[in-house]
DNA sequence: TACCTTTCTTAACTTAAGTGAATGATTTTC
DNA sequence: GAAAATCATTCACTTAAGTTAAGAAAGGTA
């Protein structure tokens, strides 16, 4: 597991056995079961999530509805705005699997930033690449209607529509659940004419 | 000019008169006419823009169709996606008003990172930042209706209604010109009503 | 297995966005 | 200042999402 972690580093930056001894050091490997709420409402959290295993999502609660907004899932990461602005989060992040993720703080970044610089030329390179995948993400999302949303979605990641359930896909499509099934109706009769 | 990018810099990291002035050696301050294309899609570009004072905007053509999908105004930076990718750009960027703006690249960084590590760390600050915001304005954005989003966008944004044509705003909210001509009367007779 | 809870589907009805077209208003250009 | 081009509004019509409600299917648990 520990490897994945290491893989996923090397595509950034080049690591030897003292680096990843001090990131083991952190001890930031953690097992979560499936429903296990990592972060709620309300609450401030310094704590950022990265994906070794499993499926987490972020989601709100809005006049009583949850409405997920996001799913992070093998080599994916999280650092909630909360941990960014330190005000009490906005949103809540649960397990949607059970999931192995490393779970750090903005203390430990600053340990291994001191101790070697390029981790924070990795964490720079890597903000800015999602941050520029997100403006993508967004644009797309704008861009197109409930059903071509969908219709991406089949193609780029089919395998969350697998994973997660209707509902929660329903909201991160911008759209009810009751909805997204007569989308599916309706897509599937138009495939199979 | 240049006081108001010293000004933002120092939100983030001290800068003392050495590193301003190479900051100005850089060459970095651009003025541009309303409507001056900066980057096409389909083109390959390094640079980023910060806006100083104006107004730049990125749009798609689809299907002949103008979509905006973001405006940036002062204070506000932008770093195309294709600038991390090193892919042609998927959209255009232009100016919406009379701008001035920095205007830099990797190479330019890698410069300023090497003499000033600091600018390393902030620049690592405000990509997390970014990303932070950009995916709350994207879970606002999936969670609301075009009604809503109008709204909020006049209340926190209400100058962007004055500066940007309306055309532009409907794609910003997600929307069709003509919906969005609608959706303002039907609010205007409800707020008279 | 049987029960309970959660999730998904279907349906009828309401509301609002998309479409195509015409008309006004505004801005740009010569 | 007139003509042209661009942008905004309105309207009638179509399409699809929201809403409310009921029931079916799937999952988890005693």
């Amino acid at each position: 597991m520990k490897n994945l972690l290491f893989d996923f580093i090397s595509r950034y930056i080049s690591i030897d056995e003292s680096e990843k001894k001090a990131l083991i050091d952190l001890d930031i490997f953690h097992s979560y079961e499936k429903g296990t709420v990592l972060l709620k409402k309300g609450l401030k959290s310094r704590k950022g999530y990265f994906v070794l295993k499993g499926c987490i999502r972020t989601f709100y609660v809005i006049d009583g509805e949850e409405k997920t907004t996001a799913f992070y899932t093998e080599m994916e990461g999280l650092t909630p705005p909360c941990v960014v602005s330190n005000e009490p989060s906005e949103f809540y992040v649960s397990c949607v699997e059970d999931s192995i993720l490393t779970v750090s703080d903005p203390n430990m970044e600053e340990e291994m930033f001191q101790k070697f610089p390029k981790f924070e030329t990795m964490c720079r390179v890597l903000s800015e690449e999602l941050l520029a995948r997100k403006q993508l993400d967004f644009d797309t999302f704008k861009t197109s209607s409930p059903e071509e949303r969908y219709l991406r979605l089949l193609e780029n990641r089919p395998d969350l529509i697998q994973r997660v359930p209707q509902y929660q896909l329903a909201s991160f499509l911008g759209i009810k659940p009751q909805s997204l099934s007569r989308l599916r109706a309706r897509v599937l009769k138009k495939s199979s004419a």
